[in-house]
Order: C-alpha cells, then structure tokens, then sequence
DNA sequence: CATCCGTGTGGGAACGATGTCATAACCCCT
DNA sequence: AGGGGTTATGACATCGTTCCCACACGGATG
C-alpha cells in the first residue's frame, strides 16, 4: 500500500524508480531488482512491477546508475573524417556492434588534429566512459585515456603497438600485392602517392610497396614516391605535377581513398587514359571505384568489419582489464579491375 | 592543511570535489562555488582551490553533476544509415556543430526500423540528453520523446510538423525542378523512381514532380511511377524491369542517391547510353555522381549544412522550450551535368 | 550601543539508482 | 513445537555534485 506521502503526484517530470514503486505498491529496492534482474523477485510481484514500470514508460536514469556505478555503457569513438566513407563505414560497423552488446555509442570526428583529438578525449573521460575506439593522430591521445584508467583500442593506425590493443589491416602485404600485381604486368617505374611514410599504415603500406619493387628486382626511385596532403584538391595537384613530368611513371598506386580520387581527377584532367596511358590501383576500395570508367583496380579492406572488431576488442578488454594487450589483423583484398594493364610500349 | 582523515589518500580512482576541497582546506560548498563561478568566493581562497584542483587534474565527474541539475550536455542524433554519404555528412555537420557548441554528441544508426529507434530514443531519454536531432522512421519518435520532455528537431524527413522543429530541404521545389529540366528538354515519358509516396520527402517530392508535369501539360502516368525498396539492389531491379519494358520512358527522375545507384547500374547493365537513349538526373548530389562517365546531373542538398543547421535549432530550442515550433527550409541546387539531353527522335 | 547589511563560508539535504544488510514469512525436518 | 534453512521484501547508506540556508564576521547606521 502507498505510504501516505505528500510528494507530489507526477511532479514535473519523468517517473523515477520511487513512482514505479509507488504504483506497484512495493519499496524501491524491489523495484530495482525486478528491473535489473539481480535478486529475488517473486512472480506476481514481478509481473506487477512490470506492468507498473511499463505503464509509467519508466526509464531507469543513467546518471543516477553511472553514479552508483562509476561507470557508464557508453564507448567512446574517435575517427577523423566522417565524410570519408572508410571512418564512416567504421562508425557504422562500430555503433552497430555497440549497440548490439548493449553500449551507446559517442562519437566525435577529429578531423586530423591531435588537438581535437585531446579535447574529445578529455570529454570521454569526464563521461565515464567505458572504453574508447580511436583512429589516431597522434601517440599521445591511448597514453592519455589509459593513464585515466580508460580501456583503448586503436583501430586502422596503431601508435602504441604493445601497451594498447589494435585493430588493423594488413598494410603490408596489401601495399605489396597491390604493388607486385603491377610489377607483374610488367611496371619498372611505379610512383606511391601516400601522405605519409613515418607512422604506422604510412610505414607500413610504403614498406610492403618497397618489397614489393625489391622482389621484382627493381631498384626504388625516391622521386617516385609522392608525399601527398591530405585532401582531394592537394593530391590531384601532385599527382598532376608527376605525371606532367618528363618521365612519368607507367604505373601510379594510392595509398588511400581520397589520394585515389586526386589521381585519378588529375588523369582526366591531363587527358591521360587508363590503363592505357598509365594504371592505377587504389589502398581501400570506395564505392566509386567500382562505379567509375575504367573501374578501379583496389586493395579491399572491410571498414565496417573493422569497426565491429574494434568494439568487440574493446568488450573483451573493459571485461579483463589486465590481459597482455592484442593486436588483430585483418585480412585484405585485392580487387582487380580494369584499371591496371601491361605499360604501354615503349 | 589537510584533516586528519582516515580515507585512503589517493583511493583507487579519481579525485572527487571532497579531496579538492581538502587539499585547498575549505569546505565542498567552497570549491563548487569556486569552479562553477555562482556565488561568493575571496580572492586568496579561489586561487588555493584553482591551484589544487589543478594539481589533482580534478575534472568534475559528468554523472553526479548531471544527477543533480537533470540535464546533461550532450544531444542524441539518431540517422538512417551512416553508410549513406548523405546521412554520413549530416552527421559529420551535426558532430561538429555540436562540439563548437560544447556539446557531445551520441550518435545511433537506427536503419529504416522503426523498432530500433525507439530502442535507441529509449536510452537517449535514460541519458537524459538535452536533445535529440532525428531522421525519423515514423511518426512514434517525436512524440515519444517530447512527451518525456526531450527537445526535438526533426531533420531531412518531417513527420511532426507544427508540433516540433524540422529542418528540410525544399523538396517540392527540388523536384519540380529537376522534372522541369527534363520537360524543357522536351521528353514527355518521365519515369519516377521513389521508395514511398505518402509521408513527408517522399510524398513532397512526388508532388513537385507532378506539378512539373502537370506545368508542362503532361498527363501523369502512374505506370510510370516506380515504388523501388530501399536498397541499390531492389531499385536496380525495378528500373531493369521499368527500361526492359515495350514503351520505355525517356528520361528517369531517381528520388535519392541510393535508387539513383540502382537506375545507373540497371541502364549500364542493359547497354543503354546516357542521355542518348534515356535521360537520367537524381535528388541529391552524391560524390560519385560527378565522377562516373557521363557524370549525372542532380538536386543537390547541403547534408552537412542540415546538421549544422539542425544543431542550431536545437540549441536554440533547448534555451526557449516554449517557444512556437519552427520549420527551417534549406535551399537546392540543380546541379545539370551530362546526363541529360533532349529525348531520342521517334 | 543595538541593529542591520554585505560579504564570505560551511552544513546538509537533495538528485535517482543500487546493493548490503536485516528481517519477515514460510516450509521442512526432527 | 522448535530450530534451521530458504524465499522474499524493505530500510538505509552511498555515489559526487549542487545549492539553499544558516551563520559568522566585520563595518556602517540609527
């Protein structure tokens, strides 16, 4: 029986555990373990709790459970572009996957700033989250959330290999398929344009291309290898200023998407056909490239799968917090198409 | 000086206002005052409380805060489909936004379920965010969560109109300019590729299109107007079906980019040559539309500008809940391309 | 000299949910 | 009939923050 209190009614706003209560004519603490499953909860009692429960369109406020609980179901994502659809296949793959295991998913794009990247990290911690999924720019965002006591996975670029779990792509051996694929029609002079070589998929995805000229016994020409920015706009300009030149490459592989389409607007641009002229093979496969002509030939990585890996990751650590730390590598794909043939006689 | 206290110094996890407090020896009430900047505070005291809230790295814990003042400061953003280039930049629009606005945003793909998101409206209501922005599904979500209070903007598709804000583009317009375009070219055959026709985009653009034809005395045929699903796949489907037919229509009007996709790859796969044989043109602009050989003309939407805009409207509904609810209409653009071209002779 | 005001500060009650602990009711067994 | 165990429930403290209120100082004013 409700206690004759003088608490208002329906007060203001939302029903609390004390109203579900109230209606159900049990104590809180019933409540509460009706809801959450822990504890005794005989039938009728039970029934009649969630019937109440329902009825009020009760919803158990986060803040009050993450506050009792020191920590929330939220993850945290960090990607840097979200207009690129490689991070926006991963948010996908990653919200999903979230979702499925009972998580909320905040998401912030960084851009490529690492100041960004701080501020949303700092954020994520002043939420409690339980764990981050990062894309990142930089080594000190994993360093800073695990030093908050924060579960990280670093997914695509990997700084701290070996402190942090990753998940990544076989860079390497994507660049070096895609790039012996070339050596195998025949390519001696075969540019990489790539932002850049220094850090994890950069290094790696410019080694398995050196490997690559390495077994086909031709020697690297560092002139090849074009340190693109990091839009459309700039690397259509330096693909243009290379293939402009003299004595241009028979051959050119892009390290990513969006150096892909500069290359592949400054082909067209010069009104140099493909894969006449010159081929072209792309790391990442975009949904434009299989819709354009020539259809592009590209390295398939499944960003989505990526996304999913990384939160599945991020379960299993926020479950063992103090496993040796795991780095998964997914598999990656050639797909051939029609933008890659012999070099064109001399 | 610090009380001699028996609690554990550092205790597991992070300082709390308590230890702040301590460290500067003044009172909880103190150092909230302090840091919040609401009420009286000495000049010497505010600077210990700064200094040692400073050294602890005391980052004020988001759970109780929000606890007590009953709103939080992130706002939930509920999309279709974030493979979808178009929900894609309207989330990215909308992320970044919100963060210039000191607000982080909780981002769920909810696909075209409308289970799903009242799942996902659920637990943004059990985050008590201070708003949600959504592509809605049905018509359940806007009220659901105004009638737990939560401030709503309906953005792209709009099913509560004059009950709660919306930001949309000028789909009738857009639509009836793009039809215009092709009856000006003089094709008099128009078919219309569309998911459905009843609710809000879908029924708008459908009447821009007849009002187009209707403007150029053209009798609309419903055989014409083709109900595809919402996938690349079904639409392609139903345009084979639609071109492979005896009396083909001249032109297409595709009323997404998704059944845009499906329409182009049906036409390529029947061999049919654009605009020669049959004219096509697409609302909303995707990136791959101005890639592709012939490149497609298009309705273009700014995505990302309807988050940003949606943000706004939000913020602003957030301080005035009471105001008149107000729908904010974005502009189109046609952007005409190669894709269209008067109509094959007889 | 008593009163009042402005300036600072601390005490303590919320906010809503959880979970420990105490306790009540009941069954079974001796 | 009494003890021990199980089942089932409620009281209460707690999480970290905010903020209302009480109170303690001075100095000014009547």
């Amino acid at each position: 029986m409700t206690t004759g209190r003088l608490a208002p009614p329906g007060r203001s706003g939302r029903p609390t555990i004390k109203d579900v209560a109230a209606a159900a004519g049990v104590s809180r603490s019933t409540v509460s373990r009706v809801l959450t499953g822990r504890g005794y909860a005989a039938g009728p009692v039970r029934e009649r709790v969630l019937r109440a429960a329902a009825e009020l369109g009760y919803v158990p406020d986060v803040a009050a459970r993450m506050l009792k609980q020191q920590v929330s179901r939220s993850v945290g994502v960090l990607v840097s572009d979200l207009r690129n659809p490689f991070y926006a296949e991963l948010a996908a793959g990653a919200g999903n996957e979230a979702r499925a295991r009972g998580y909320t998913m905040v998401l912030t794009d960084t851009g490529l700033s690492a100041g960004t990247e701080g501020e949303a990290a700092e954020a994520l911690v002043a939420l409690r989250v339980a764990g981050v999924i990062v894309t990142p720019n930089s080594p000190a965002v994993s360093g800073y959330l695990s030093s908050h006591g924060v579960p990280v996975v670093e997914v695509d670029r990997q700084f701290a290999a070996g402190t942090t779990d990753g998940v990544v792509v076989g860079n390497r051996v994507g660049a070096r398929t895609a790039t012996a694929h070339l050596t195998g029609l025949g390519h001696r002079r075969i540019a990489l344009v790539i932002d850049e070589t220094e850090w994890t998929t950069g290094y790696e995805r410019h080694q398995g291309y050196l490997e690559a000229l390495h077994a086909a016994d031709l020697k690297a020409d560092p002139d090849l290898v074009i340190a693109a920015g990091w839009d459309v706009a700039d690397a259509r300009r330096r693909a243009a200023d290379l293939l402009r030149g003299p004595d241009r490459p028979t051959a050119v592989f892009a390290a990513n998407n969006v150096l892909a389409e500069g290359v592949w607007r400054a082909v067209g641009e010069l009104g140099l056909r493909v894969p006449a002229d010159v081929s072209l093979v792309a790391f990442d496969d975009a949904p434009w490239m299989s819709m354009v002509s020539p259809t592009l030939s590209a390295v398939a990585q499944d960003a989505y799968n990526l996304g999913v890996a990384a939160v599945r990751r991020l379960d299993a650590r926020i479950e063992l917090p103090d496993a040796d730390s795991v780095t998964t590598v997914l598999g990656v794909r050639l797909v051939t198409r029609e933008s890659t043939a012999p070099p064109p006689p001399l």
